[in-house]
Order: structure tokens, then sequence, then C-alpha cells
DNA sequence: GGATGTGAATGTCTTCACAGCT
DNA sequence: AGCTGTGAAGACATTCACATCC
């Protein structure tokens, strides 16, 4: 497969919301200056994004609005679900567990940890708290696809080794470190002062 | 000044936040090897970025920890505190309130707002929650220089038109819509379920 | 010697513009 | 007529490589 820039990617996650809310509607086609809007792009940028793929579009009408959504699901791995652990279990990865956002596209929260003894036992949204030191142990009998890791920074590297080591591939780092993995695992950072940080710029350099 | 690009934005509060744990160790200089290897970069970039603003290395040396910090902190405006308002006192907008990561860096949240009368009146690590009413004669009292939209996505457009019009110049979103704003505000958009889009691509297509 | 600062080269992404299909 | 699909052009970002200075 040709390589995609993962800003297509995240277009495409926004032209599939965009689809399942226009099928929601009622509508069977859409053309591509319709999901630029909504994207936030232009129609060129849509039409080369989804060329990438094949071409599901006709021409002077636009593309079939339920197969495209299907071809997208396709595409960004959604037709199946995926096993989510959280390790940390402060507020931000309490917050998590319960997002709705993430159950209702397949990703299922299926255990979190802390290591804070306080911690562990408690509940969350129903799911317990487990001590993290059963971490391997829990991966090995059933494994996760992907991790958030929303420890402290200085724990994060550490956990992330284990998670590597236990044969996790994907994480979501919610830790204001940059974490260091092997090539063959993903991780994607989601640092909120950083995304601050960018606006208090914007507004000092006006 | 010169139009510097998103990207060099995000890697110079990396590179501040290397800076500043460096100084914390006691270094005095640092090599744009050493900054690259923290912000996940190569060294060319690293000068690269730094020099957009000027010339502060020592050839041979490296870059003085302390000034080079402090240059940083100019150009990211942290020089000064931040108002923060959010709105959405759910489970992430309540997380938001408590996060000690705003706070060092000068982003104070000073008031948090909701629609539901079951949580307005609430306080959330002794912030009092307020009835999203009250919005634009507070902002009009004490301006906030940055809103965090939290709401449901339904909601987030109406809200985001209240603040705009109130005189917000600066959004960071995390309803999963795109929001659409008049050009002199800006709005960084974080979705945390995209972004676990993008990591299910990474699992699908290797 | 060692590390910066920077033009030039390269690579990547976006926009243009239009031929081609329905 | 309307809208896609796509080469070509343009804009932007990164990497190379080396002269320059401490």
């Amino acid at each position: 497969m040709r390589k995609i820039a993962e800003s297509t990617v995240r277009r495409l996650s926004l032209y599939l919301r965009f689809l399942e809310h226009s099928q929601g509607q009622g509508h069977t086609t859409i053309s591509s200056a319709d999901l630029a809007r909504r994207g936030g792009t232009t129609s060129a940028q849509v039409r080369k994004d989804l060329s990438f793929f094949g071409s599901f579009g006709k021409r002077g009408l636009g593309y079939p609005v339920g197969e495209l959504a299907a071809r997208l699901r396709d595409i960004l791995g959604l037709r199946r679900t995926y096993r989510i652990v959280v390790i940390g279990a402060g507020r931000i990865g309490g917050a998590l567990v319960q997002y709705p956002g993430f159950r209702q596209r397949g990703f299922n929260v299926s255990a979190i940890y802390d290591s804070d003894p306080k911690k562990v036992g408690s509940r969350w949204n129903g799911l317990l708290v487990r001590d993290v030191g059963h971490l391997e142990a829990d991966l090995k009998r059933e494994p996760g696809d992907i991790a958030i890791v929303v420890t402290p920074a200085d724990a994060a590297q550490e956990v992330t080794d284990r998670l590597v080591h236990a044969g996790v591939k994907a994480i979501l780092n919610f830790a204001p470190i940059q974490l260091t993995v092997p090539s063959d695992v993903v991780v994607k950072s989601v640092n909120m002062a950083l995304e601050l940080e960018t606006l208090s710029f914007a507004l000092a350099n006006r």
C-alpha cells in the first residue's frame, strides 16, 4: 500500500463522521465540496484524499454516502472492535474510561491500572482499578490492542517499556513527555498544556 | 514577524520543557543534538527552528540554557498568565479544571460553566460551577483569554458563537466537531476518538 | 575540534486547472 | 451542466552539507 500521510488519515476520520451524520439525515450522495466544508478543507483536497484508495465517486453526481462510509471504516480499521487498557487512574484516566465517544466507535476499555494503593480496588464506571503489577499477567491472558498512558511524566517511559515488552503495538500517550518506542510500535501523543501554548503563541504574535 | 509553522511552535514547546528540566539539573549550555533527542527530531531541525528568532548559540559550544528558555517563553507568550474559562462540567471538563499541568504554566482556570441544573452550584476543586447563562455577563466583568469548550457536539458551535461574540480570541475545543470561527479567532481542536482512529488505521495497515 | 547558522537540495503536502465521465 | 479524478504547479517543511565562528 502506498504511504498515506497522517494528515490525510485525520481528515478521513472527519469525513466519516460527517458521512454518518449525513446518512442519518437520509442523504444518499454527497459532493466533495460538502465534505470539504465539514472537514475544514477544500474540495480538491477531499478528492485527492479519497483517490488514494480508488475512485468511488460518480462524476456529475458525487459520492454514495453509505458506500463511502463503509469504505472509510474499512480503511481506518474500524470494522472490528479494539481492547483498550488505560494506565493511570487519575482524573483524566477516569474520565477516559467513561468517555462515550470511545465505545461508540468500537474502542472498549477493558482494564484500568494504577500503582497507588489508595486507588487500586476502587471502581470507575463499574470497572475495577487493578494494581499495575498485574499488567503483564493480564495482558498475557487477554492482550490489549491499544494502551492509553495517563501516568505522571516520570512514570510514563517505564510503563511504556513494559507495555511494549508485553506486546502492545499502539499507544496513546497523555503524559507530557516524548516516549521512545521500537519502530514497530505506534505512538500518538496528546499534550494538552502544549495545545494551550500554541494558543498563547498565537495570541502573543498578532 | 515572519510566519512560523505550527509544527515549529509545537517543537519550541517541547524544547522549552527540556530546557527547564536541564536547567534544574544544573546544565548551563546545551547542544542542538541534545535538544533534538528530546524533541524527537534532528539537530538541523532544532537549529532551523531556533534561527527563525535570531542566533543565540555559540559555535563550538551550544546554546545557553537559561537564556534560551527565557527567550522561548517570550516567543511562546508565556511571560504572562492567562485566564481560562471552561464550558462544560462533565468528566473531562472537571479533570481539566484540576489538571496541574495548566496552572504550572500560567494557565489559570477562573471559571467553569454548565447548562445542567444538577451540575450548576456544585464545586470542582473548589471552583463553583456556574450556569452558562451567566457567561456573557461574567466575561464582560472579567474577560477570559482562552476558552476551553468541552460540551457535547451539538452544543459546541452555539457556545463558540457566544464566546466569540463576547470577545474571546482563542479556543481549545474538545468537542468532536469542527468549529467555525471568524479569522481573528484561533481554534485548536483535540479529538480523542480521532487520535484512536489514527492508531487503528496504523494497526490495520501494516 | 566542535557546534552553530544557513543556502541549496530534497521531500512532502496542497492547490490549480482541466480533461473526462455521467 | 455538474462533479470527479488527476497530472502539473506551487507552497511548505525537512534534511543536507559546509562555511563560519568560538
